[in-house]
DNA sequence: GGCACTTTTGCAACTAGTTGCATAAGGTTC
DNA sequence: GAACCTTATGCAACTAGTTGCAAAAGTGCC
């Protein structure tokens, strides 16, 4: 049930369309819930019906843009829903899996794949810290920016933590990499 | 398409039927992938229809244990999954979402649910470090020990990324948190 | 005005995961 | 032997997420 809770906060922060809202997800939320237009759309119906958002009063055409307004429910039921009662997810990542099928079957063509994912997560840390320089320079402290600084920071502990695993990872599957990582067997 | 590869693992390092697999999830590849039972047997039919696991001759009637053991296609198919690209899953984590959203409608409420996941990572970063004590002693270190002790170490990385983030997220919600975190506020 | 292209919204069908419940066999207790 | 518990398998219905495609409107070009 997060995801309309994440579309709320999107529109909380900038009534948009929704395709607005699938580009803004694909850089920002999107990090740490990724959706697709579909069903961006599919819960906008969801929540228009349910009385928490409504369609500014324009163009409600097929081809035509369409933007979204939050309503005093929508903010409650937001508010409510932050601090609600959530078990944390299992972390569900096909690597660990392979890794451990691995010692089972042999590691064959498991090294060159996570070069590949430590790659792909060297290069997120880069965008993260990025974006940390650009939006959370040390002068900007307000609550808001604290919060969204501790969340951005989540990210860059997350990407960090899997490059050193993969890293290490990599050892154990036989093939010490140096720190570009281009070294094919 | 991991779950079926996760009870290919399992069943290659020991045949079981579909309760022992669901009781064996609970505690060690149910970290990283869970299932419930139904999610078990189902798939179970589906690699036996693959032709990818049999049942062992034994009583094929209802309230009768049923083992399966991998045949040599299931064995290769998880062999060739071991190699295989894929993308690295988003981390869709609703406590980050609900940090951010907290960035927008306020943080109440919030404190107590952060020290809650805080004590549950606390939890069971401590039952990882005690399978490591138990089951990897400095001595052993066959290749496939190697291997599933990586897969722990990713567990105890994890844990302890979330267990460190928790703390400065609590800080940043304004609420310091002593190490037994429980003084509320 | 016709053609191609982009933007925007949306339906339909599918896969994966979850929840609730039913059914059967076997053991325990009185 | 009836009532009850545990072990074990499984169906059905649901929710969430994904994929592929279609349709309406605007935009640019000749």
């Amino acid at each position: 049930m997060s995801l309309p809770h994440a579309i709320l906060t999107a529109l909380l922060e900038k009534p948009s369309s929704g395709l607005e809202l699938a580009r803004r997800f694909d850089k920002s939320i999107g990090y740490f819930w990724s959706a697709t237009h579909q069903q961006i759309y599919r819960e906008l119906g969801r929540l228009e019906k349910a009385g928490l958002i409504r369609a500014l009063p324009a163009a409600p055409a097929r081809g035509q843009k369409k933007e979204y307004e939050v309503l005093p429910d929508g903010r409650a039921a937001l508010s409510a829903w932050v601090a609600e009662a959530g078990a944390p997810r299992p972390v569900r990542d096909p690597l660990l899996l392979r890794m451990r099928a691995a010692a089972v079957v042999g590691t064959a063509g498991l090294a060159e794949e996570i070069r590949r994912h430590l790659d792909l997560h060297r290069r997120q840390l880069a965008e993260y810290r990025a974006i940390e320089e650009r939006d959370f320079p040390p002068e900007r402290d307000s609550a808001e920016d604290r919060l969204r600084h501790v969340v951005l920071r989540g990210g860059i502990g997350l990407e960090t933590f899997w490059t050193e695993w993969l890293t290490e990872a990599l050892t154990a599957v036989g093939e010490p990499v140096g720190e570009q990582g281009n070294g094919r067997a």
